[in-house]
Formats: C-alpha cells, sequence, structure tokens
DNA sequence: CTCTCTGCAAAATTTTTGCACTGCT
DNA sequence: AGCAGTGCAAAAATTTTGCAGAGAG
C-alpha cells in the first residue's frame, strides 16, 4: 500500500503523469479488502469525481497492474476484480454470496521449484484461488 | 475422460438430454491437451456441425462443468477456456505465446486445512493458475 | 506550451437469452 | 407425441478504442 505521495513518484518515474483520478482509484484500491471490480470502482468514486468514466477507470487498473501495484483477480465471473495488496498472498471466494476474502502467504516455497522441474517453464507468478463457503453464509444454512 | 458411452449415461441419469452436439463438445475437450475457449471449439467442431452455433457451445460447456466432467479455466484472457481432464492439477501459462499446460499434482495436501484454519471457509475446491515462459519461447529468446 | 489524460460515445468481444424449429426418447 | 435442445439473431455485459477538450509538467 502506497501513500498518494509515493505513487505520485513511481508514476512520475514511470512517465506517467499524476491525476487525481489515478490517485483516487489506487486510493480506493487500498482502502478497501472488498476486491471491487471496474463498476463497483466506478460507482464508488462516482460521487467525488462525477465525471469519473469507466474508461478512465479501465485505463487506469492497466497502468496500475503493470507497475506492478495492484493484482488482477479472475476468479470466474463476468467481470475482473482488482486487489492494492500486492504482497504474496491467495483469495478464496464463497460459492454463496460471492464475497472474495484474503488468505495469508501459503506454504508454497517448494511449489515454484516444482513446477518448472514438472514444465520448463521460467515461473513469473502465481495466482490460486479457492472456493468454499464463507463462515456467514454456513450459519445462515 | 469418458467414453461417448458413459458420457451419455451421465447426461441421461442427470436429466438431460443425449445430443450429437454434446458428444462432440465433451470429445473435442477430451482429445486436446490445448485448453481451447469456445471460439476455438466452434471453430473446430464446424466442418463436422456446419450448424453448430455459438450458443450451443455456451450452452454445452455449462452443462457439462455443472456436472463435473470438465473444468473452467479463468487464467485472466478475455474468454474462459475449457478442460476435459477433471483429475487434481493446475495450469501454466506462458506469458509471452498465451500457451496453457498442465502441471501434475502439486504438494498442496495441506493447503485446504491451512486455509481453513485461517478463513473459515469450508473449502470446496480450488484453481491454481502459474504465469511464466514456456521452453520454445525461452529457446527464441 | 506541449503532450498526456480524461471522458464521452461508439465499437469490439464475450457470453446470454428468446423463440421457432429440430430431434431425442 | 412431448419436451428438451439447437441455432439463429438480438441483447446483455464487460472491456477497448477514437477523438476532442481538459489539465499536468
Amino acid at each position: 500500500m502506497l501513500t498518494s505521495q509515493s505513487l505520485a513518484g513511481v508514476l512520475r518515474n514511470s512517465g506517467f503523469k499524476v491525476t487525481p483520478q489515478r490517485l483516487a482509484v489506487y486510493e480506493a484500491l487500498a482502502n478497501t479488502k472488498s476486491h471491487p471490480n471496474a463498476e463497483l470502482l466506478y460507482n464508488e468514486l462516482r460521487p467525488k469525481y462525477p465525471s469519473m468514466s469507466f474508461a478512465t477507470v479501465y485505463k487506469t487498473v492497466e497502468i496500475l497492474n503493470e507497475l506492478g501495484l495492484i493484482t488482477v483477480l479472475n476468479t470466474g465471473e463476468g467481470s475482473s476484480r482488482y486487489d492494492a495488496d500486492v504482497t504474496e498472498h491467495s483469495h478464496i471466494q464463497c460459492s454463496v454470496c460471492g464475497r472474495v476474502d484474503d488468505i495469508g502467504p501459503l506454504s508454497v516455497a517448494k511449489l515454484d521449484e516444482e513446477v518448472t522441474h514438472d514444465t520448463g517453464y521460467e515461473v513469473q507468478g502465481q495466482k490460486f484461488y479457492f472456493y468454499g463457503v464463507c463462515p456467514a453464509c454456513k450459519n445462515k444454512a
């Protein structure tokens, strides 16, 4: 999670301009654990930035992702979700209510080695998704 | 991987009708390791089934997925990929050419436990995606 | 002042749906 | 024969793109 100042620095150093919209999109992601998609970001930012557009949301998350400042999640829904937490962690989605929660670092240190040996790929990254029923939905049932 | 006969049985037992299109979609998936998306399936089946439509492809993979006969992959591309191999395994995608390869079962036996303990979810399934450069693309570089 | 960025609208892409016709059982 | 399935076309949903005006450096 970066402060607005350090985000501004990263953008500038990478040749991108620092705009209120870019800071706002990042800040919205940094201040939530709900892993919103583009629509939710748009709806959340609209009140503060009435001119905010989907184009800007999508262009911004693309840049933030390129710069490694956010992660894009594909849980299998129609749309992508975004996460400002780029530290090593995984995600789990409730098959009942659809919420996505974080899973702290798993004991997977040897996996990259295993995968390299198994496939010959030069492994650069990984995304783990778990699916199940969240505690809240379990209690309702 | 089911034979056409056993697939027919599963469909019938589940109240679905056995149609040439359904058998063909499954067979196409069972006979490839390329994890095609809907468009590739459509293009592959078109010559044999000139009337094949995207609607049928999508409706069929939805049923096959419901029945647990195929798996849907979301690597982060625009479209979903489908895999008739439902045994426990993961996938790795080349960040250069986009191909998706299989990874045999990983040493992740304790992960579900770890996740349950960490999140309180009742874990039902998981999907692991690795990203990197495939041997072929490495050699070209 | 320049050049990137924003925001609108239109387009492209992927997936879903409605409905008449086909064909499985 | 009855009813689910197919296939067409249209619609929906998500994401991308073109371009004119706005704003950051």
